[in-house]
This record gives C-alpha cells, structure tokens and sequence, in this order.
RNA sequence: GCGCCUGUAGCGCAACGGAUAGCGCAAUGGCCUCCGGAGCCAUGUGUACAGGUUCGAUUCCUGUCAGGCGCACCA
C-alpha cells in the first residue's frame, strides 16, 4: 500500500478525469506524475490538467479545480487518504499532492526493518536485457573512453538489474582480422629488434610501449611464439580483463567473434537476409538494402575479395543475441560509432525484430587534460592515458564517481592534475563521508538504545522530515535511471541526499539524553546508511566505514 | 558539402515543454566545552544571436555565429 501510492494517484486522476466526461485517453497517458524539486510544490504533481485542457481549449486552472473535486472520493475509495494531506492547484494549473509526515515515517519504518531490498523497484519484470559494452578491439591498453563505458555500462547493469531487469553483461571481442595480424607483426619486429635485428617497423604498426614490454617478456622468458597475432591478443585480453576488475567492472560474457565466424552463423545470416530479398550483388560485392529500414544507403557486408565487413559478423551477433533469448538489446559506444546506428538498426529490423529491442547509448568522450592541455590520443601511437594510469592516479572510487558525474551524452573533461589535486574534494568523498560519518555514530550507539518499538512521531524536525523526505525518492531515482538509461541522476541524488543528512547532523545530536528520541534518530540515520549503502553499490563505488 | 553533439554565472556543469533557471569549485564572512570540521550557515552575476510554434521555451522548429566529432568494400 504505502510503496504504491504513486498508483493510487494515477488512478484516482484518470478515475476523476473520466467522471467529468473529458476523456483525452492518449493526453490522458502521456501525463505524468512528477516529484518536484521544490517541496512547496508538493510531493508528486501532475501536469493533467493542463495537457487535457489544451487539448480541449479549457482553462487549465479550473479544469484542475474541477478535478480536484472529484478526486477526493476516488482517493477515500481507496484508503489512501490518511496519507494524504491536501492536494492543491497551484501555478498555471499543476495538481500537487502533499503526503502527510506518517506516510514519510512508515516509509522510514519499512525502509530500516526491511533494509536494501526494500528499495527494490520492479519495473523490468524479469525482462531479459543483453547491456554490451566496452568491447575496444585487444590490441593495446584501455584508454579512459574505454573507461568510462566501463564505469557508465557496468552502473547501468546494476541498475537495471535492481530493477527487475534479467541482465547479462557482454564483451564484445574482435579477436581476429586486420588489426590482431597488425598486433602479431608489430610484436614479431619488436622482438626482432630486441635481438640486434634491424628491421623496419611500418607507420600502421602498433607504436604503443606495451608492445616493446610484450616483446621483452618473450625474449627474456625465452618463450617459443609459433604465433604472434594469438600471443599479443591472448596477453593483451587478459591485461584488459585484470584492469577492468580492478575498477570493478565484471562482465558474464566475453563474446569471441572467431567463435561466431567458425561456428557459420555468420553465414546463416546472410542466408536469411538473402531469404528475405535484403542483400543483392553488386560490382562484385554483396549489398545490404540498409535504405529499406531507413540508413541513408546501402551497406556492403562481403567485399569484392570475399572477405566481410564489419558490419556482417555483427548482424550475426545481434541475431544470436536474440536467439539466446534477449528481449532488449542495450549497447554502449563511442560517439565516433554514431554513423554506424542506422545500419545496425536497420539489420535489426530486417531480421524481423522491432527497432526499439535495440538501445543504442552514445557514451561521450572524455577529454584528458594534462596541465590544462588536451592530450591527443592514438592506440596507432600509443599515445593516451590509460584506464590503468587513471586508477593508479586517481583511485577506482573517484574516477567511477567522476565518468558518472555528468549526462552520459556529455563532453567530459578530466584533467589529470587537478583531480590528483583535488582528490580530497571530489563529491565521492563527500557522499563517503556521510557513509562513514554514520557508520562511526552507530558504534557509539548502545545496543540497548536500539528498541523494537520505535516512536517515530518524534521525528519532527525540519531537517528530520526533509532527510526522511529525501530517502524516499530512492526508487523515484531508480526508474530516471532506466528512463533515461543513464545512471547520471544517482550521482546527483546522492550529492543531495549526503547534503540533507550532513545538515541534519549539523544541527541534531543522534546520540542525546532523551532515549526514546535518540532510538528514533538512529532509524533514521541507519535508513540514510541503507539507501547510501545500495546507491554506492549500484554506482560500483566502495564504502568505507573509517575514513 | 552532408550528418551528429554542444553553446546557461569567472570556471566546470544541472533544470520529462512547466512554477522564483539550480549545484559544485573558486571568493568573502561566520560556526567545534558536544556523535568524525573531508562538515554546516550566509553573501550574486546568467540562458550565444534572430525569428517561429503555445497557456508557457534554457528545452521543440527554422536560420546565423562559435566549438567538438563523424561521414570506408576500416574495425
């Protein structure tokens, strides 16, 4: 009951909009329900009013009136009342709802005695999500674009998974092709090199130092490499896999595009889009009709040599990732991928699935600034900061908080120095800090002030309502998190909720003379620390107890 | 040339088409006999430009200007 009020409010306004006769059922749906940032607005308000009445030419604030009028009953109906203190018409016609302070202290009760779980929200349904990300090619180190997918998509799956998502995390691997023989033969003259061979190493050589150290090791180790492309790719996988779990990225998947080749599905797609009449040849080559799903034009998928575009094996990998089962495909690139939607959409389509199965998230870049000047990156020349120096630098916890920090569309920039600088003031220790501030009261706290009956209504102050307040827009969080599918508004929410509870603080002793006042100040504080807790954790963020 | 993204306070960024455009940093001044001062409180300037759509525009549309990126039988 007290979870669903949100559900009671939609349907007494759609109730008490169809008992006034003006039913507007696609304005009627595209209304919301909203929780406003300014509290004087209200706990949830809805714009109803107005998207019917400018539809219908009414006057927004009276039709609000109107439904307002009715809406009382709808409400008694359902015994949402009590819960309810005043609903108001306010501004150019919003109806807001203002929930009384029990309604935020039952919220308070069921949140501590229920602990994480509570929060959960189902929204997924068991739906089952495939979230792919990160998938650089393995040749070289990741480089902090890299990681920022990595910190975006692995928040995301959690979210979603919070969510009532069925999530698997995939990696796509690009374990063959053009770039791994290039890896192979940069390795192989590194190695000639290191021996007193005097051998050219061509501009699209991979340039970077991790190949010399690559080489190094086989030489010192006196290894027998029969071949060099396996090698590189097989070291140079494992060192990407090890940096990723050391940011805590995890993945249930590493998909091999090899496997995918040798086992012919790739093949099998290409016979089916045959079937369906979607390819044609043409100057040798063998076309994708792209245009027929809305891409500007046609995509080759076999080349006149034969051998296949990038764009084949991943029709196929999006076709197997629906034979496994998954209902909605989410994939995280790099903004310079953005051309490639529209085919990849299209391949969707022609397969016979419905264009929005396939969620593509543009994942901006981040720019390195090294003393305030932009760092050019190139894998080619091994030139850019990498995933690794990131952490090294910054630690895991404030270089996740920070790729998280801003829209997941939006340009970041990170300059190296001042983060080193400024890593005691970087928000994830300010939201930390609350964490373990909260921790430490609780050790203080007697276990004999903890009682099983707990006099909530002592919770009265401004700061005590507008904290308990807070902690109830959890789950609101959660699901503009999947709406959006950006884990960004987390970040936010808990910079605001650290801010709340740090003013509380400042303000109430949690541990004072009054017994049964202190017992209901540590519910609080340990419901702060529980939504603290499953935020961090959803961001992939540590929590420290002491700091 | 075509396409995508971005122009908001000194800097970095917010604001499902909503209400008085917010937050952090930086700056100035206050707050620890008391649970962790990595904290709290106070102080102020702004939507690149020109039109349009509507009850209402930072947001949507058109154009101009400025910045970033992409336009392969590469991956």
């Amino acid at each position: 009951m007290k979870e669903s009020i949100e559900a009671i409010i939609t349907n007494a306004l759609s109730e008490a909009l169809n008992s006034l006769g003006s039913v507007q059922q696609d304005v009627a749906e595209n209304a919301f329900l909203d929780i406003p940032a300014n509290a004087s607005f209200g706990d949830y308000s809805s714009n109803l009013a107005m998207m019917v009445a400018s539809r219908t030419k009414q006057n927004p604030l009276e039709l609000g009136r109107r439904i307002v009028g009715v809406l009382d009953a709808c409400l008694d109906a359902s015994g949402a009342k009590k819960y309810i203190r005043f609903v108001k018409v306010q501004g150019p016609g919003f109806i807001n709802f203002f929930l009384s302070e029990d309604y935020f202290r039952d919220y308070l009760r069921s949140l501590v005695s229920l602990g994480g779980d509570f929060l959960r929200v189902n929204l997924g349904e068991n739906r089952r999500v495939l979230i792919e990300f990160v998938s650089a090619n393995p040749t070289g180190p990741l480089s902090v674009a890299h990681a920022r997918q990595g910190a975006v998509g692995d928040a995301l799956a959690n979210i979603l998974a919070f969510a009532g998502f069925f999530v698997k995390r995939e990696y796509y691997l690009n374990d063959e092709g053009n770039q791994i023989t290039i890896l192979g033969s940069s390795v192989e003259a590194r190695l000639k090199e290191l021996s007193g061979e005097k051998v050219e190493f061509p501009e699209n050589f991979y340039q970077g130092e991790y190949v010399i150290d690559l080489a190094r090791r086989i030489k010192e180790e006196h290894l027998v490499v029969r071949d060099f492309s396996e090698y590189g790719l097989k070291d140079i996988s494992r060192t990407i896999g090890q940096e990723l779990n050391d940011f805590s990225v995890h993945f249930d998947n590493w998909y091999s595009q090899k496997e995918l080749r040798e086992s012919g599905k790739i093949q099998e797609a290409l016979e089916l889009l045959k079937e369906k009449g979607f390819v044609y040849e043409q100057d040798g080559a063998l076309w994708f009709k792209s245009t027929e799903f809305g891409d500007d034009k046609d995509r080759v998928v076999v080349k006149s040599d034969g051998s296949y575009t990038y764009l084949a094996p991943d029709i196929a990998y999006h076709r197997d990732k629906y034979e496994r089962g998954f209902q909605w495909l989410i994939n995280l690139w790099g903004p310079d991928h953005h051309g490639y939607i529209n085919r990849l959409k299209a391949s969707v389509g022609a397969l016979g699935y419905p264009s929005e199965s396939l969620s593509i998230v543009i994942v901006q870049l981040a720019t390195i600034l090294r003393d305030g000047k932009p760092v050019e990156m190139s894998t080619r020349k091994g030139q850019y900061i990498t995933l690794r120096e990131v952490l090294n630098e910054v630690g895991p916890d404030a270089s996740r908080f920070f790729f998280l920090m801003r829209r997941t569309s939006s340009h970041l920039d990170f300059d190296l120095e001042v983060a080193k600088k400024q890593t005691s003031e970087n928000p994830v220790y300010y939201v930390q800090y609350a964490y373990a501030r909260i921790c430490s009261i609780l050790r203080q706290a007697q276990q004999s002030a903890i009682a099983d009956t707990v006099d909530f209504t002592l919770l009265r102050e401004n700061e005590e309502l507008q904290l308990i307040r807070k902690l109830w827009q959890f789950p609101y969080i959660v699901k503009v998190c999947v709406k959006t599918l950006d884990p960004y508004m987390m970040t936010v929410y808990l910079q605001e909720l650290s801010e709340s509870f740090h003013r509380f603080y400042d303000r109430h002793r949690v541990l004072n003379d009054d017994n049964k006042l202190t017992c209901a100040r540590l519910y609080l504080v340990q419901g702060v620390r529980n939504t603290l807790d499953k935020g961090l954790e959803l961001l992939g963020i540590s929590r420290p107890e002491k700091m």
